[in-house]
DNA sequence: TAGGAGGGAGACAGATCTGTCTCCTTACCC
DNA sequence: GGGTAAGGAGACAGATCTGTCTCCCTCCTA
């Protein structure tokens, strides 16, 4: 498995470098650079470029999915003070130092062609967190769980852009759980 | 004025290319070309590339701003009804078909150093739309305008990140919308 | 021990990028 | 009409990018 140690490395070199600096200006030589392998060696488990930025967006989905997953499933036990935990575990991924925004709405900005299948894994990613987020609604009792999962979707996603850009991670952090208690609390107990 | 004829021009094509391919995916001789315009006049006018990503942002916001704000004001008259209004307007944006997601956003994925100008530029453009939310917030009677127009900023990112990556404009908006009409009613009802 | 696969180092090709420079034309103003 | 500034067209330099290829070394296994 020698193979899949270097690849692997290869994939999670670039997830760094692709999240900080984006796809464009990061060159294949900085990822082989710091990666410490040679050209022949990507090029062997990756076609292209856009191969290698397409494995980094489908390892990060992963990552992420059970990173994030897990997290708010040790911070709260009922499903909704999940929803709530949500914003909290939002707000430790925005503290980190190498928190550079979310990886496929970036990707998005630098490739717009509809037909990508760099835009399939954005909006794959985004539909899985969204269904998550509709899982613990429903687990809640939301009337609507798919409504409530939505909007709490979009404040998710507003928050990550305007810690990103203000770089005030708590502030976007704390609004955005404000918002969402509010609208959790309306859903669930009007009805 | 014929030197800020082409200056204006050039900024306009530029606008357009960094807003649907990016900046980086940009060269400088595509806008030229697109613009019919020569090298030379544009390093006349500007000292670098840089310089004219910085024009272009510093344009658009001007743009953007005065063309958002008449729209909300032109859909309703009272504060409140504008603040619902602003998600008519948004969706009228995702809906056009050279609607790429935010510049500013966009802008950010691609340069995340700290100290850029671009970023500055990115910062200024979201403290005044969320400026503008607050003063409505204001005006509607919100007990805590700012603490709503944050809120509700949150939801229009959120929405134009989601209208992009889903490239559902409708849905995105109409989500928005709802979830800000819950949290209106609450602000200003409850206190 | 021999052979084959994996990989490092890096030359190389061809394209593309930013930014400068030269040569020429046009337009405007005194 | 003459001078001046703006601009077009494009060559050019130097850097950088992706992707291929060669040469060599080092394992691992039969």
């Amino acid at each position: 498995m020698a193979a899949s140690h270097r690849r692997d490395h290869l994939i999670d070199t670039a997830i760094e470098l692709f999240a900080e600096h984006g796809y464009h200006a990061t060159g294949i030589d900085t990822v082989l650079a710091r990666a410490g392998v040679s050209k022949k060696t990507l090029y062997r488990h990756f076609r292209s470029k856009e191969e290698l930025i397409l494995a980094a967006l489908k390892k990060h989905d992963g990552q992420f999915r059970n990173g994030f997953m897990r997290q708010v499933e040790a911070a709260a036990a009922s499903p909704r003070a999940r929803l709530i935990a949500v914003f909290d575990v939002a707000e430790a991924w925005f503290r980190n130092d190498r928190f550079y925004g979310c990886m496929f709405i970036n990707a998005i900005g630098e490739y717009s062609a509809v037909e990508t299948p760099i835009r399939r894994a954005c909006q794959d990613f985004k539909a899985m967190m969204r269904g998550y987020l509709e899982g613990l609604c429903r687990d809640a009792g939301a009337p609507e769980p798919a409504a409530l999962a939505e909007e709490l979707a979009l404040l998710l996603e507003g928050a990550i852009v305007t810690a990103q850009v203000s770089q005030e991670p708590g502030r976007a952090a704390r609004v955005a759980k404000a918002a969402a208690g509010a609208l959790i609390d309306q859903a669930l107990s009007g009805g």
